[in-house]
DNA sequence: TAGGCCATCTGGTCCT
DNA sequence: AGGACCAGATGGCCTA
């Protein structure tokens, strides 16, 4: 793909005005005040103001720069561009318009997609919301772990599935996750060797020990979800081996519904976690239902820092909940 | 204040 | 022609 750079204005060209569109109401013509002007300051002009200016200036005043124009308009190679009409102006705008609700609608679907993911993680909370690429990475090590574990050749509640776990992860999101196995200190926990030395700012070793850290929140953590291992285990008897992989996802957040016999969760948190709150995706019941988040019925509650998390509404981002920002980064 | 993360707009490309 | 997808650019918000 050719990269085009920001388009400033080139040597001998008149300032621009920007689209006509942007004059007095520099709101985007469906009402959505969230657009954006900067594309108009500091003098940066892209390639659609320039030809919507220039050519509605062309059509506007025809003057001896717009002769020059036409002139070097002449020897461009390619096809003749149509000069911009009114009339073009308002279909291209209204095409603008379209394309860029379209692309927000897709990009809240992706988001939402990338919320589901989370809230599937093992170490799923919602005081510290992993971010976008932390979701990812810590999504591949899960699957990766998972598939280790399932071939036998990693425990569930060895410290190797976390280190697998926390592959690639910035310190405090392999933090989130120790703490979400409330493993003991461990040095280097999550680190390879050769990747040691990348860490910038790593105050302590993973594990308990840091839990102190200035850089991360007190608890409460997320919860490590027992029921996935649970699922794992259970995977792994036979007692799943009916339905297909498919028919997990069925339900929008990729778990089989579980009716089980109410046992205590077997995993690790049985033997580690002090106390295990009951996932919001498996009630004491043990009978799957659909997560607030799924249902739309997130409701309002004080996060650790007394922020208030709810409904993400992306067009307000400062009701954007809580999140633990990390700046460390291993790659 | 710098840097990380995010939402949004935008133009280009590919596909139907 | 129009939609989906992508990547660049930009400003806002937040945290260290």
């Amino acid at each position: 793909m050719m990269i085009k750079p920001y388009v400033r204005q080139g040597e001998g060209e008149e300032a621009l005005s920007p689209p006509q569109w942007m004059d007095g109401d520099m709101s985007s013509p469906d009402g959505d005040a969230s657009v954006s002007s900067h594309c108009y300051l500091e003098g940066g002009v892209n390639q659609q103001d320039r030809e919507m200016g220039s050519e509605d200036a062309q059509e506007d005043d025809e003057d001896d720069e717009d002769g020059q124009e036409e002139e070097n308009e002449s020897k461009r190679r390619g096809p003749k561009k149509k000069r911009m009409t009114k009339a073009r102006q308002e279909r291209f705008r209204a095409r603008r318009v379209k394309a860029n609700a379209r692309e927000r609608s897709r990009m809240h679907g992706l988001n939402d997609a990338l919320e589901n993911l989370r809230t599937i993680m093992p170490c799923h909370s919602k005081t510290q919301k992993l971010s976008k690429i932390e979701t990812l990475r810590l999504a591949r090590n899960y699957i990766c772990a998972l598939s280790e574990a399932l071939e036998g050749g990693l425990s569930t509640e060895s410290r190797a599935f976390m280190e697998t776990l926390c592959k690639g992860l910035s310190q405090p999101t392999s933090n989130l996750v120790a703490g979400c196995l409330q493993l003991g200190p461990a040095s280097g926990t999550g680190v390879r060797p050769e990747d040691r030395h990348r860490v910038r700012a790593a105050p302590a070793p993973l594990g308990v020990a840091s839990y102190s850290s200035p850089g991360l929140p007190s608890p409460p953590y997320g919860t490590f979800d027992s029921a996935h291992l649970l699922h794992l285990r259970a995977m792994k008897g036979g007692v799943y081996e009916n339905h297909s992989p498919s028919e997990y996802s069925a339900g929008g957040v990729g778990t089989p519904p579980y009716d089980g016999p109410p046992t205590p969760p077997l995993s690790i948190s049985s033997n580690l976690m002090p106390k295990q709150e009951p996932s919001p995706h498996y009630p004491p019941s043990h009978h799957y239902s659909p997560s607030p988040v799924d249902q739309g019925l997130y409701q309002t509650q004080t996060g650790y820092n007394g922020h208030v998390e709810g409904p993400y509404d992306s067009y307000h981002p400062q009701h954007m909940p809580p999140r633990q920002i990390t700046s460390v980064y291993r790659d």
